[in-house]
Order: C-alpha cells, then sequence, then structure tokens
DNA sequence: GATGAATGAGCATTCATTCAT
DNA sequence: GATGAATGAATGCTCATTCAT
C-alpha cells in the first residue's frame, strides 16, 4: 500500500514493493497472482473493512441526518488513520476502470448513502423533492474531493482543518437536505 | 482525445492513436513531443476554453447563486457535447500527478468557485459561517462524480437523467449555502 | 534456423535469434509475433517447400519404386543442402508437440508415402499384404533416424556415407515392399 | 514419469511432479539432485532394464532373423505395457542432446542390432550388400516412429493394430534384409 | 523424512521514441 | 509532411533450487 501510495501504481515495480517489504520480489507471487491482484487485495481487504463501518452506522438507532454525519466521518477521518490507504483509493482505484470486478463492492456506498437519504425522506427529515440517488452520488463526491484534496496537497489537513472540513461538508449536506 | 477515453492513457499505445488518426505513428512526432504531450495538449486546450467560460460567468453581472448555477451548467452540459473530454478529464486528469505541470490550471476552477462563494457571503447571500475553499472544494467535487459516474456508467446520462442532475447539484448546493 | 539448430529451441534466448540476425531483439517482435512464432514460420516455409517437391514426385510418371526412391533422395540430401533446417525439424519439430497446429502439416509426407505404396501395390510393383499406412510410418521413420544419426553426430556423414545410406535405405525399403 | 509424458520436460514444473507423487516439491530434493536428474533417472533404470532384454535375445540360441524380431517385440509391446515411458523416451530421450551422459547408452541398443544384422550376414541369412550399421539405425528408426505414431495419436493403437504393427515392421525389415 | 517459505537468475515481451528515406 | 523499420530500456513473471524448521 505505501508503495503504491508514494509511487501509484504503475510507478511501483514489483521489485519496489518487494524491496519496501524486505523480501525478495519472487516471495511476493506466493502471496499475490500479480501486481495487480495486489492492489485488488488492498483494495478488497480495506474497502470491506470501511463497508462494514458503513453498514454498521446504517444499522444504528439514530436520525437520518447522524447517520449521514457518521458515514462522513468515517471516511473523512481515514485520512488521518490511514493516508496510505486514502491516496491508493483515491488515484488508483476510485475513477479507473483497473478493478472492474470491484466496481460493484465500489459502488455499495452509494446504496448505502442513498437507503439513508431514502430513510430520511420516508421520516421527513430530508425534503422528498429530491432524487436520492443522486444525492448520494453528489454527496460522497463531494467528501472524496476533499480527500483528494488531502493527498494532492491541494488543501491543508492540520488537525484543525481536518475537522473543519468534517463539519463544513456535513453541515452543507445536510442543510442542503433538510426539509 | 478518444483513443485516451477508450483504453486510458496508459493503455492506449502512440500506434493506437495513430491508427485513430489515419497517419502513421511517426507522423504524431512531428505535431507533439511525446505520448504525455497529447494528454497535455488535451487537457490544456479544452480545460482553457472551460476555465474562458467558468471566468465569463464569473464575471457576469448575476447573483452568486446564479453564478454557482451557470458554473455547475457547464461543468455538466460538457458530458453530452464532448463525453469523450470528460472520460479523459475524469480518468486521466484529475487525480493523477501525471501533469503535475498543470495542477495550478486544474485548480483555478476552485478558486473561481470560491470567489464566488465568497461573493456571495460579502453579499447577504451566502452563509458566513462556511469555510469558503472548503466548500468550493466539495461543491466542485459532487459535480465530477455525477460526471463520473456517468463516464463509468453508474448513473443514467439520458436527457431526462442529466437534466434532473444539473437540478438536483445546484439546488443541493444552493440550499446548502443559503443563508 | 540456425541459432536454433546450434542451441536448441530452449537454449537460444530471442537475444541470440536477434544478435545472430544482426537487429536488435525488438525488431524480430515487428516480424514475428513471438519466439514460437519464428519456430513456426522456419517449419511452415520450408517443409512446405519439401511437401511440394514430395508431390512432385508423386505426381511424376515413375514406377512407384522409383518415386519412393526419388522422396528418399529428397529428404536426405536435405542434410547436405540445409543442415540446420534438418536439424531443427529433427530435434523441435518431428516429436514435440510443440506445433500441433502444425501436426497435419507434417503428416502430409506420410500420406503422401501411403499413396504411393498404395499404387505399387495395386500396380503389382509391391506385396499387396502390407498395411500402406504402416508403411509409410516405417519407411520415413527410418530415413529420419538416419538424418538424427547425422545431427547427433552418430552417423558418418561424408560424401561417400550419405551416398551409401541413400543406397542402403532405399534398397532396404524396396526389398521390403518388393512383390 | 507420467507428468513428463503428460507435459513434457520444460513444460512440468517440479511442483507437478511432486504434487504428482503427492508429496511437496522440497522433499523431491532428497531424493534427486535435480529437475534433470529425474528424467536421468527414469531413463537409467528403464533403459537399462530394456537394454538388458535386448542383450538376452542377442546372446539367444536363436536365427539373426528371430533376434531381431525378438527385439521389435520387446520395443513395440513397451508401449502397451508403459506408454509413459515410451512417451517421456521418444519424446525427451531420444532426440535432444538433454541427456548427453546417456547419449552413449541410448546408442547400445544400435550396437546390438548392428552385431546381430552382421551375425546374420556371416550366417549367411541376411544379404551382405548392406552396411549393418546403417541397417541398425534404419530399423531402429522405423520401430520408433511408430512409437511416435502412437504417442502422437497418428497411428491407431489398438491391441489389433499394434499387433498388425508387429507383424508390419518384422517383414519388412526381414524381407529387406533377406539374402 | 517432510514441508513450504524464500530466493534470485533468467527471459520474453512491450512500446515510446528515433531517424533514414 | 509522412512512413515504418529499427532500437533498447524497462519490467512482470516463472520456476528450479535452497534451507530453516
Amino acid at each position: 500500500m505505501r508503495t503504491f501510495a508514494d509511487l501509484g501504481f504503475h510507478g511501483a515495480r514489483v521489485s519496489d514493493i518487494a524491496e519496501h517489504a524486505g523480501v525478495a520480489h519472487g516471495l511476493l507471487y506466493h502471496y499475490f497472482a500479480s501486481k495487480e491482484d495486489v492492489l485488488q487485495t488492498i483494495f478488497r481487504e480495506n474497502w470491506g473493512a470501511l463497508l462494514e463501518r458503513f453498514r454498521a452506522v446504517e444499522r444504528a438507532d439514530e436520525s437520518a441526518a447522524d447517520k449521514l454525519a457518521g458515514i462522513a466521518k468515517i471516511l473523512l477521518r481515514t485520512w488521518r488513520n490511514d493516508p496510505a490507504l486514502v491516496t491508493v483509493m483515491v488515484r488508483e482505484v476510485a475513477r479507473s476502470p483497473k478493478l472492474q470486478s470491484q466496481v460493484e463492492e465500489v459502488r455499495e456506498v452509494f446504496s448505502i448513502l442513498e437507503r439513508v437519504i431514502l430513510e430520511g425522506q420516508r421520516r421527513g427529515e430530508f425534503r422528498a423533492d429530491i432524487d436520492a440517488r443522486l444525492a448520494s452520488w453528489i454527496l460522497y463526491g463531494g467528501l472524496e474531493e476533499v480527500l483528494t484534496g488531502w493527498v494532492l496537497g491541494g488543501l491543508s489537513d492540520s488537525a484543525t482543518d481536518v475537522e473543519r472540513a468534517e463539519r463544513t461538508a456535513i453541515d452543507l449536506a445536510l442543510r442542503g437536505l433538510a426539509a
């Protein structure tokens, strides 16, 4: 993950990864079928864990607004906890069809957001004149762009800035959706 | 542009581009210094034109809300006018540090959005308790994610859906920012 | 052909072939799809020419015995004319299923021999109590083994020895088949 | 032997052999010095046994013709008894200089055949105007090609066909050599 | 005896780029 | 302008072999 984060998928040679791990490059092929499988595994294991947390939020006994806020927090705080992971996700996974097979899993986050929004609309928390599906993409895009800003260095990611970003994103979204 | 859109930057060989253009691949080097220069040129020429249109909106004598709406429309309608361009932008330019030299230009759109938001805050149109810089990233991210949805096929892009996306995105943003 | 003859298919590196030819190894891939394609091409072009000569003999207006003798001569004299070709054929093509797609073409020689033998039997030149198909394999095997002996150095291939081999092989075969 | 027969020497990985044998691949190196040593051992043990039988035939108190017939029978019947062995011999050992050290042993069969033929010539059984050395190669080649036909599937190897091949090969050879 | 993680030499193949024509 | 033969650096991957356990 760190090698991909530093050099990008194409820029990272298999031997770079192995060197980073302190093993011979051949050993990599005991554990992974190919260089791409390494990326796929990084994605699968980490995104799966994130999805699990999103689902837990969805199941929680909270208002839809709190659920959205919870998901946003998980996503944005991942930058602090695991910047290499976020870097790889943002640069190699999010938009490239490199991991076609995983597209479904990537989109699961949209489904979760959509369901939460629909729930909010049903409960009267959120306005009903908004397409929940579209809103889920728009909200997620806003969050991902903040992560991208941090990854590419366009946005400050000091502790206070991260906190402010969290508040801003949540605030914008909830006001945008509020009934 | 079409070749990059179809195959991606890494997946497209110089000879693919030349074949697409109906010339020998050697000729490409009369017009471009390298394969990367082709991408750079695509970006420069097209993004420059978009930026010009964004700036025109910024200069117009309209409310800040209308300016934001105008920018969103330009961005989203580009998909219909030039899907290959959007595909290349979304997949090859937006996140990769491939075009480092152009990062500044990419970010110009954030500056424009930020200035429009600040203007709206100054005029009392928009709430003042929002960091304009952050908001510009978040709004742009929402729009770009919709484009991504269209590029990768996750969101329907029929004529009515494109229009609805436009309204939804603008509506969410303006309600989120409204004073 | 010479590189394969010297080093064997597996022992020859692509760069050996290219070096032998005095070009960069990359150029090889302008003309051949792969290392294996080089072998295939060697086979196709040369075996095809040999087959053509065998067919010419078959069509000739001669006794079946003379036809068999003619085919044997062509085969054995190829060693003198083109030892590298024979070496490659004997070592890389004849028995390995490496060129599965060409198996049919390899077997064409058996068909030709079989037809000549059948013709001889019909004419009363050859005894009729012999399975022509089997005989074609046996005769061809005898010839090929002589070539093998020359390739691997087990049999002397001086000019007089080559001539004697020719006479011996033909003599054995014709006496074996004689009515 | 079965792994080499199925996949060829180069196509068979050490781990394929080990898997076939139901052990870990590392264990192979307790019993064999190398992959090539496995092939060598297969050859040595089996070819040695065959040679022993050939020599027994040579020593027997029979006519030269019967001796030739005996050797042919042993060789061809091995296909039925041990097709994998024959496959390996035909494809990996016979022509490749892979087992250079064993070349002598391979050629022992030619020596035996040659001596039998010489004996037949001395006794007046066989015509004297044939080079015994050459004849031994030619006869052996005929037999080996029949085996090759069975191995590669070009010749039918049903029980009756095997028997007919035996008769045909012996018949052709003896008539070819007959005084 | 037995395992399988670990090694690293070896090699085919790709493809951007050059340049003589 | 235009071609495409020629180059060669770069790299993913394979697999025989070793050896600590």
